[in-house]
DNA sequence: ATTAGGG
DNA sequence: CCCTAAT
């Protein structure tokens, strides 16, 4: 049984602050909303898989590899071709939708080491139990819809490699309902007994690790087939080779359940690729397994939104608040994958909503993307600002994988050490512009173009764990030890870690334009040049191992699916009220009195978004106390004893003239207007 | 949504 | 500034 927690996805996440919290005004008046955007594409997933695919077998076809994949150096052409042209989109989805799997080559898996190991050790359970229950997750209509639309999407996206003149290409020509024909072809709607045509299997391929089939026999893709064929080549001697002796090596390889011949085992190789993938993400339950792996990935994305704009002060209080950190959770018993209720997700809706996740996965793919709001602002005492609203940072997803025999409060406490792992582990912020990270700590925003108003609709930021696992231990019993480490390093793809690269390391990920940033830019923004950021390779590949922890005495993860959303709020930042500000809000209370800040604020803070009437209010009351203190313990930029003195005035005044729900009083302020206030004592009586 | 107060 | 109870 397979117990994924997607952090990232709408059917639940845990969250991180966004920075920073929008006033509670504007919180409390429904500004911020949250995003529920899509997190799992459909199209990407399946162009990724496609894409990979696709590299596989023209690696495999130059390289000669002994994968008996020769045949598909004939579509080698195409192949470059697509990854050129859709490189990113396969690469976006690849990189995020590592759920459905991504595997090494052999030249690859020779140099494995971590991922390697764990993934021998997810397909020595292939077949087992286990993997049934796993698979038969996938046995229902919904997650088939899923899986339908993915298809569909990868068809119209495949199309624009038909030049290629592969079968590839050919097979998913077309905005044909796929969905439909994937169900027929299932079996969900006929009997099965579809004849294997290469378009099918090449479905089959792209689909997710299981095979969804009716009358709830389940296919087991992910494991046997010995056969060193991939499904790709098989595909292939269907249509160039017209073989038909595929179903056979199908049926040897499955063995099939009697209805649904049509279910094809995905490529060996692909197998061991999806398998690596998924079980990098998994976060395995210590019980039966003597060797935690605690791993984690890039792509899990869960962004709120929050309307206020941000500060950019440089004092920011970095302060989190984490009470709520945990108490939200739920635990999916996840489809394999895929939430049903991503299913629901449109294939507009992946196309579109979910670039931004594409896009910014992309970039920080180890870690947490962020979407980010770029505003730029002067403000008024200053030169030119640049704010920044990161809408969210959104964690990494995260699955679990336990034993079914475990206790749901085992499940728990796994589910709550993944996240802290995660989100303890040590996490450090990277900036990326224009889909490049931004490494030179030291240069100014003005430098690096950043501040640019352009540039803010491709600025991303992601979080990235600060620590890092040695490879080997990986799947070792003994927790390895927390290392710092270099996040670039971390990140980039590096030949000499092939293990952790997940993506598609043909294409660089695609500028951060699509991240539906908004934008408020101001014209005084100082122009600059972007090209000062380096042109480091974009990160994402690498998996995080992060370290086994205490099973014991954690505390328990309330599983709520209804609240799905936990927010770390971030205690705004400290904006100490300035001279003229205290006037201000001294005159208005003059006139006012006391216990009338919504006025208060509507008089004389009503461009002050950062100063709710509470604001006001405990300001006041802060002044009061300020000014019956001796200045010796006041603190701050001293507030003008004129100033103080009024206070103590109206407040005397105030208090014993208590506002009137609905008459004015005019006649109070008058009166103070009149009283001199300048008894340090206070006025009594007026 | 505001107000009033404690923290 | 935050949090909450009470309006």
């Amino acid at each position: 049984m397979v117990f994924k927690k997607r952090l990232d996805h709408g059917f639940n996440g845990f969250r991180v602050p966004a920075i920073p919290r929008a006033p509670r005004s504007v919180r409390r008046r429904g500004l911020c909303k949250k995003v529920e955007d899509s997190q799992i594409c459909a199209f990407e997933l399946l162009a990724s898989i496609a894409g990979k695919l696709l590299q596989e077998s023209e690696s495999s076809a130059s390289s000669n590899a002994s994968e008996g994949n020769d045949h598909l150096a004939t579509g080698k052409g195409a192949v470059k071709q697509e990854q050129q042209d859709e490189g990113k989109s396969f690469k976006a989805g690849w990189i995020y939708q590592g759920s459905c799997g991504e595997g090494s080559f052999a030249s690859e898996m020779a140099s494995q080491n971590i991922s390697h190991k764990c993934i021998l050790k997810e397909i020595s359970h292939a077949d087992s139990d286990e993997v049934l229950e796993r698979n038969s997750v996938f046995n229902n209509s919904d997650c088939s819809q899923k899986v339908g639309i993915n298809v569909t999407d990868f068809g119209k996206i495949s199309s624009k490699v038909e030049g290629g003149s592969t079968h590839f290409g050919e097979s998913f020509d077309g905005n044909v309902n796929e969905i439909e024909r994937l169900n027929e072809f299932r079996g969900f709607k006929t009997e099965g007994a579809n004849t294997c045509s290469s378009k099918d299997s090449m479905e089959l391929c792209l689909k997710s690790p299981t095979v969804i089939k009716s009358d709830s026999n389940v296919e087991l893709p992910l494991c046997q087939d010995p056969a060193p064929d991939t499904c790709f080549s098989r595909y292939r001697n269907d249509d160039k080779l017209g073989s038909r002796d595929d179903d056979e090596n199908f049926s040897r390889c499955f063995k099939p359940s009697t209805k649904a011949k049509a279910f094809r085992s995905p490529p060996r190789v692909a197998n061991r690729r999806i398998r690596k993938l998924l079980t990098s993400r998994y976060w395995k339950a210590a019980p039966k397994l003597k060797d935690c792996e605690l791993s984690r990935t890039d792509g899990g994305l869960k962004q709120f939104y929050r309307k206020r704009k941000p500060c950019c002060n440089r004092q920011r209080d970095v302060l989190f608040k984490r009470r709520k950190m945990f108490d939200q959770s739920s635990v999916v018993i996840s489809d394999g994958g895929f939430s049903c209720e991503s299913v629901s997700n449109s294939p507009e809706k992946c196309m579109t909503e979910d670039k931004n996740d594409t896009a910014a996965m992309l970039n920080g793919a180890n870690g947490v993307s962020s979407s980010v709001l770029g505003h730029q602002a002067p403000f008024h005492s200053k030169g030119s600002h640049v704010k920044f609203s990161i809408k969210s940072f959104r964690v990494p997803e995260l699955f679990i994988d336990v034993p079914e025999t475990t206790t749901v409060g085992s499940l728990k406490r796994t589910v709550m050490e993944a996240v802290t792992a995660v989100l303890g582990g040590g996490l450090r912020v990277g900036v990326l512009l224009q889909g490049k990270k931004v490494r030179d700590d030291n240069r100014t925003l003005m430098q690096t173009g950043i501040s640019h108003k352009d540039n803010m609709d491709s600025l991303g930021f992601t979080l990235e764990p600060s620590t890092v696992q040695i490879p080997p231990p990986l799947c070792s019993s003994d927790p390895p030890p927390l290392i710092p480490c270099d996040p670039s390093q971390l990140l980039t793809r590096s030949p000499e870690n092939p293990a952790v690269e997940i993506s598609d390391p043909l294409t660089d990920p695609p500028p951060l334009t699509n991240l539906g940033n908004h934008v408020e830019s101001n014209d005084n923004t100082v122009s600059s040049h972007i090209d000062t950021t380096d042109k480091t390779e974009p990160d994402s590949k690498a998996l995080v191992a992060l370290p086994a922890m205490s099973m014991e005495a954690l505390a328990v993860v309330p599983l709520n699916e209804k609240t799905r959303h936990s927010e770390i709020v971030q205690r705004r930042t400290r904006r100490p009220f300035s001279v003229s500000e205290v006037e201000a809000l001294v005159h208005a209370v003059e006139e006012l009195g006391t216990g009338r800040w919504r006025d208060v604020k509507l008089r004389s803070f009503e461009n002050a978004d950062h100063r709710t009437y509470v604001d006001l209010k405990d300001k006041w009351k802060t002044l009061v106390h300020t000014a019956r203190i001796s200045p010796q313990q006041r603190r701050g930029e001293p507030v003008p004893q004129e100033l103080l003195d009024r206070v103590l005035a109206a407040h005397a005044y105030w208090s014993q003239h208590p506002v009137k729900q609905h008459g004015k009083h005019q006649a109070g302020t008058l009166k103070i207007m009149e009283t001199p206030a300048a008894d340090d004592n206070g006025v009594e009586g007026i």
